[in-house]
DNA sequence: TGGGGTTAT
DNA sequence: ATAACCC
């Protein structure tokens, strides 16, 4: 079931070298539209359960035991032993007990170690080809497309029987070897696989790949055969993929607030949004929405893959019961404060802003949080990351100024959120030597915490030097 | 619903 | 600063 499907190796050099200049000329102006960008193959990684796998690493003793990953009252994740006992994701732990009294459970509000291990999988897979997004922690896009072409270049002409796909092919479809687009993709599941693994030799850590040829159909098809497995979806199956949803809520990209939207104006599956006239949406939605969201219905996705680089932002956030006293939210500010300190440093980078999030206890109204910035004193910037002088103090006191302008204090207050995020992250070699900068920052011109993450600087941070 | 993240307005 | 989206 899992073997590479054979295929038959009607190719003589010939056709082969005809096909590689087909490539680039009439196939392309053929097959791909008219001012469309050309046509791209897109993995997309999904690992198993993440969080579950990353704890059974930790505590190999887990292992082959139903676990869940608690975070407060809810099982956020768990592994394939207890989905087969009832338990899904995002359960309560009351319920989830309730249907699987063996469950296992671990706490998972600490998300230091997931972080660590998702960042070796974006920096395994940038090792392939250097276009990778994250999306969450568990999820990246590759785009392969260049990767892709150069090993059709190197086919060697007396060896086709490399041409084999690896893992699922989409509805059973068969492969066209005459097909230029079946061969990119089939190039594709053959990386996808190597990538798989790599992941699983380097990281112990198993997951699902789509190949398809945008990220919208990539994602969809990732999830078709489903744990550790892969997919490739050939173009002629891409309409049978998208009504395979039963609803448009299932697109990615449209959410919970434009589903409801959609739903107002009668438009709940796929073809529903697809025949839908396009003007009525457009004034419904806005242009941008409208027309993103329609195409997407078609199976159309030209957003690129975004290399995600380093985070832009570092947050650390707790839910609470309920905070009602200014001394209750100073110590929970602390702690938030104190992690996120640490982190900063290990980064390297540095922020320029600081953010306090709350969210106010209310009966029905759904979680909407609040948020005050400012940006951090230089001299305060200059110190973190030193350890050498005590920056929790004045950062605490600027956070409890945001506190006091969002929460009246002299009033009663109900709180049932408070997050802290640093972002507007600077790197350090922004700032150029030969400034009086560079010569006022005293970790640029002394050693101080090493940036441990060694994010691969490419291009553009290097040309201050 | 947790504890994160991103981009657009 | 908020609102939408993603996990």
């Amino acid at each position: 079931m899992l073997q590479p499907r054979r295929l038959p190796a009607a190719w003589c050099s010939e056709t082969r070298d005809r096909w590689l200049h087909l490539v680039d000329a009439e196939v392309h102006d053929r097959v791909v539209p008219a001012g469309s960008s050309s046509s791209r193959v897109i993995v997309h990684v999904d690992l198993d359960c993440f969080y579950a796998q990353v704890e059974m690493i930790s505590n190999p003793e887990l292992k082959g035991k139903p676990l869940g990953v608690q975070q407060k009252y809810l099982v956020v994740t768990c592994n394939y032993e207890a989905r087969e006992l009832g338990v899904k994701k995002l359960m309560n732990v009351r319920d989830a007990k309730e249907k699987c009294p063996q469950l296992v459970l671990v706490n998972g509000e600490d998300l230091t170690r997931y972080r660590e291990i998702s960042y070796k999988v974006t920096e395994l897979l940038e090792e392939f080809s250097p276009v990778v997004e994250r999306l969450g922690f568990d999820e990246n896009f590759v785009d392969l497309t260049e990767m892709v072409e150069k090993r059709l270049q190197q086919l060697p002409s007396d060896d086709l029987s490399a041409l084999t796909v690896s893992g699922h092919v989409y509805n059973n479809q068969s492969i066209n070897l005459h097909d230029v687009l079946h061969i990119k993709l089939l190039v594709g599941s053959q990386i996808a696989a190597e990538m798989r693994e790599a992941m699983y030799n380097q990281l112990g850590l198993t997951g699902c790949a789509g190949v398809a040829s945008n990220k919208l159909l990539a994602k969809l098809v990732s999830g078709i055969f489903k744990p550790n497995q892969q997919t490739v979806l050939l173009p002629e199956s891409s309409q049978d993929l998208i009504h395979s949803l039963k609803h448009i809520k299932e697109m990615p990209g449209i959410g919970y607030k434009t589903a409801k939207r959609l739903e107002a104006l009668g438009i709940s599956s796929v073809h529903d949004l697809q025949t839908f006239s396009s003007k009525i949406l457009e004034k419904e939605l806005g242009i941008s929405i409208a027309q993103r969201i329609q195409k997407l219905s078609f199976g159309e996705d030209n957003s690129p893959v975004t290399p995600s680089g380093p985070p832009q932002s570092f947050s650390e956030e707790d839910s609470l019961k309920k905070c009602s006293s200014e001394v209750e939210a100073k110590s929970k500010i602390q702690e938030l404060l104190a992690n996120l300190l640490k982190r900063v440093c290990q980064d390297g980078r540095k922020p320029h802003t600081i953010r306090l999030i709350i969210r106010r206890y209310s009966s029905e109204k759904h979680c909407s949080r609040e948020s005050r910035q400012c940006s951090i004193p230089s001299h305060i910037i200059q110190k973190l990351g030193t350890g050498s002088y005590d920056v929790m103090t004045p950062m605490v006191d600027i956070l409890m100024k945001l506190f006091r302008s969002m929460v009246n204090v002299k009033m009663p207050f109900h709180l049932t959120l408070l997050s802290v995020c640093f972002c507007n992250l600077k790197s350090l070699n922004t700032t150029k030597k030969g400034t009086i900068d560079y010569y006022l920052t005293p970790s640029l011109s002394t050693t101080s915490c090493s940036g441990k993450r060694s994010f691969k600087m490419k291009d553009t941070q290097m040309e201050d030097f």
